[in-house]
DNA sequence: ATGGACCTTCCAGTGCAGTGGAAGGTCAAG
DNA sequence: CTTGACCTTCCACTGCACTGGAAGGTCCAT
């Protein structure tokens, strides 16, 4: 199959693919005698898997890592335990800033809420931030 | 006061502050006979508040507008209400995404804990992604 | 007068995941 | 035979907030 189906078939975009290509997450396809890249059914799989991790917070570097392993051979299920280990554990943190980012803001939206903006002091360039 | 005091005084570099004003959030200082940058100490504060803006998660852009509604002679309460109850609004947003995130992942995590390595099948690449 | 710390401008690069567009080649339908 | 859809490569750009480095100027102490 085509570049521009496979794109269809796996929800993105022909660019996308060659950009995947290019940064290791799909080997090169087979040409067809014009050039084209012939693909096969399989690529579909591969490429839902890069879906998958992205959706699982995976950067593609870390998704490009599992697929390496894989390809060479092995089951990359230690690797991404790991990976799904850290990237918990920076979930969480992140959660925690902005759960206290957003009391924050409630706070100080709060009080730009019930002041009366007239009262603001000249010399400070405003009074909720 | 140079640059480099004025980066120290307010707890970033001098690099930072002439991309600052190069973005309009910092006024084109007074320069010395010798073209050195010379600011007065209030400039600490402006940096002060431009560091409370991007605490409260505004971008710069952000902090340029109230910035630029302030320097006008305005009072930016209104604005900043707004942009605090639309940030508040992307992050309640935020916050979802990634406590659904960590739930997915959660429950990735517990199989590939559980579940005995030697079982995957050959032609996935990894049965927790 | 020389060294080092500081300052100036300007250009380029970082990370992330693509996106846009130009210039040209290929293929099937009409 | 031409039109249009598709493909190719290559280079540059997006957004965000900086950061790095080169080449040169200034200032102060030794």
């Amino acid at each position: 199959m085509r570049i521009g189906e496979l794109a269809e078939a796996s929800g993105t975009t022909a660019k996308t693919l060659r950009f995947y290509e290019e940064q290791g997450l799909l080997p090169a396809a087979e040409r067809t005698p014009a050039g084209y890249r012939d693909y096969t059914p399989e690529a579909v799989a591969r490429i839902d898997f890069i879906h998958r991790g992205q959706a699982a917070g995976l950067t593609l570097a870390q998704v490009r890592q599992i697929l390496d392993i894989r390809d060479d051979g092995q089951a990359p299920c230690g690797h991404v335990k790991g990976m799904l280990d850290s990237r918990l554990a920076d979930l969480e943190k992140q959660i925690a800033q902005l759960v206290a980012l957003r009391e924050t803001i409630t706070r100080l939206r709060d009080q730009a809420t019930t002041v009366e903006p007239d009262t603001c002091a000249p010399d400070q360039v405003c009074r909720y931030l």
